[in-house]
DNA sequence: GGTCATCATGTAATCGTTTACATGGCCGAA
DNA sequence: TTCGGCCATGTAAACGATTACATGATGACC
């Protein structure tokens, strides 16, 4: 109980061999009933734990998967990693979150190493042959790869966009803007597009002056009120590429003394935690959250447990608008 | 390159033993200069990438730490864990993030399996007896347990509530209620005694109407709107245990059509990202998340890699208000 | 020139499991 | 009774690295 004890430490005291032991922990069918009963007493006086290193090397796996998140801060993530948790540990199987954002230089030793038997990749900046060369199943959540047939779970970003675009323009709204996010990004550009297209399905027009640049964040939302404000003939409504940007931007719109939604309507993308407590409460595009996490664990878990073959298509899970305080008749 | 290359392999293409390999990658001063070129070469050219499990499994160390979060949904530990992974990083330690909501039943196993050297603890919830099974070095951050002489970062909580309090008093309030955490937390009970004895030190009388019930949470926050708007003669500041209940706090008493901080002045404890961008901007206690994940990480660092002891008391790092704009002159 | 330290490298034991294969006991069928 | 099959268990060979110890070369020093 005192220093670690080893497999033969119980095997000894069980009065049994090593394998046995072995087998009456992760296959007790496989031993008679008595010798189970006491291999469990052994275990229990020496205080007797697995060493995970000394099982992982000679079975091969780690029965462990990553979550490989692009930045923790983000608490968009949080409750996709929670179901993932779940799924995971249904299926004994332990989660590793790590944030590529820092993992950078280590990135490449990923699935080789060992250490995990499978990724969730959040991550859509990665390089595609650093992910090629992990050698180990991925798959990707909310964004994407350029690389073609890999497996994946997400939303329609330009079906959802084109949720909020309509919302506004069903509230009479003719000058619409988009804030985008990071140039470069997959939703940034899928969501763009969105605009775009709704922009014309709806038959208004867009003005120069209506794209904002940003990048997702708070600080990027509160930079393009300051451009918004300052613009000519500025919109009346703001479709963004994150709730994080346009919490951002109705913060700095009040400091600058304009009122959501009485001077500005503002729609958000994903439906994070504090959306529904602002003030005014926003108006977004939700992101089924939970299901996203829940069924790229399911894909990875069947892969992994089963040999179920991964899709080579994403998966896509629809959002919808959640209409709230931010937006308001024209 | 296309399946995995063992040391073996390496070994063979350069011409060498496993043991220069070995050697080469991990003390490179110790071989000569060509012949580590010749490995290098050979693990570029083979794509040999080290297993990590039986590199663990023979040097009986994971070169990893773990970091136990109670809740990886809540912001506030995001930033701690970023400077964790940057302390972590120059060691060349991994960090490996876990859920203690989650990991519940695997929790007593966690150092003793081999997969992680150290663990720095954000949950004071804990066991005590199984944390001491764990067998390897422990530092808590932020929380703590009863158990004494446990290594710790965190802040003084009793001082920083005084922080809060003495604000609004110095505004004039004169009835000044609390909105505690979750029962037998040691943050909830170190913030509730900062405010009793604050308020004494204040001169300031506490009623029963002015405690009012909470769990860090949002929702929680809203509720105790609810009691405090139905409460007659009701205080005129809030003191929260958590910025997340005061934003909820401040966000219902808007629906209620109370405003803040023209109604009711509200400060909150943690100063997260979301506080800053609120409307109003929340009045709060600072606490130095950075710092504190930097901090224990160095400690924990230090004693696996130099055998450095760990202090057995808590180091305190201050905390500071912040005064924004949910406090107003009563 | 002999001795010894130093250095680069090789040989082989070792870390603590899992698991393929061997063994022996027991039981039912022929 | 004999044989085959099944079951519970034991024996020992992996898994893939690190590292204590051995070896041989080199050069400094007296």
């Amino acid at each position: 109980m005192e220093t670690k004890a080893r497999i033969a430490d119980v095997a000894r005291v069980a009065g049994v061999s090593t394998a046995t032991v072995s087998r009456a922990l992760s296959l007790p069918d496989r031993v008679g009933a008595e010798t189970r009963d006491k291999v469990l007493r052994a275990v229990a006086q020496t205080g007797y734990r697995v060493n995970s290193a000394a099982r992982d090397l000679r079975s091969r796996r780690a029965r462990a998967i990553t979550v490989l998140v692009p930045n923790l801060a983000n608490t968009f993530f949080s409750r996709i990693i929670a179901s993932v948790q779940e799924v995971a540990d249904a299926a004994g199987l332990t989660v590793q979150i790590s944030d590529s954002m820092v993992e950078g230089p280590r990135l490449h030793t990923f699935g080789r190493d060992g250490r995990s038997d499978g990724i969730l990749l959040l991550d859509g900046t990665l390089d595609a042959q650093t992910v090629a060369g992990w050698g180990v199943p991925v798959v990707m959540v909310c964004e994407w790869l350029d690389a073609p047939g890999m497996p994946g779970v997400g939303t329609d970003n330009v079906a959802g966009i084109g949720l909020a675009v309509g919302h506004l323009a069903a509230l009479g709204h003719r000058d619409i803007a988009f804030l985008g996010g990071p140039a470069g990004n997959v939703l940034s550009d899928a969501r763009g597009q969105g605009y775009v297209d709704a922009m014309a399905r709806s038959g208004l027009t867009i003005r120069p002056q209506d794209r904002l640049d940003g990048d997702f964040t708070m600080e990027s939302g509160a930079r393009a009120a300051h451009v918004w404000a300052a613009t000519p003939e500025s919109a009346t409504g703001v479709v963004c590429a994150s709730d994080e940007s346009a919490l951002g931007f109705i913060s700095e719109c009040d400091r600058l003394g304009l009122r959501c939604p009485d001077d500005v309507s503002v729609v958000g993308f994903d439906d994070i935690e504090f959306s529904d407590r602002f003030i005014p409460p926003l108006t977004t595009v939700h992101q089924p959250r939970a299901a996203f996490g829940r069924q790229a664990a399911e894909l990875l878990v069947a892969a992994l447990q089963n040999g179920v073959p991964l899709p080579t298509q994403r998966t896509i899970i629809a959002s919808h608008l959640v209409v709230r305080g931010s937006t308001a008749r024209r």
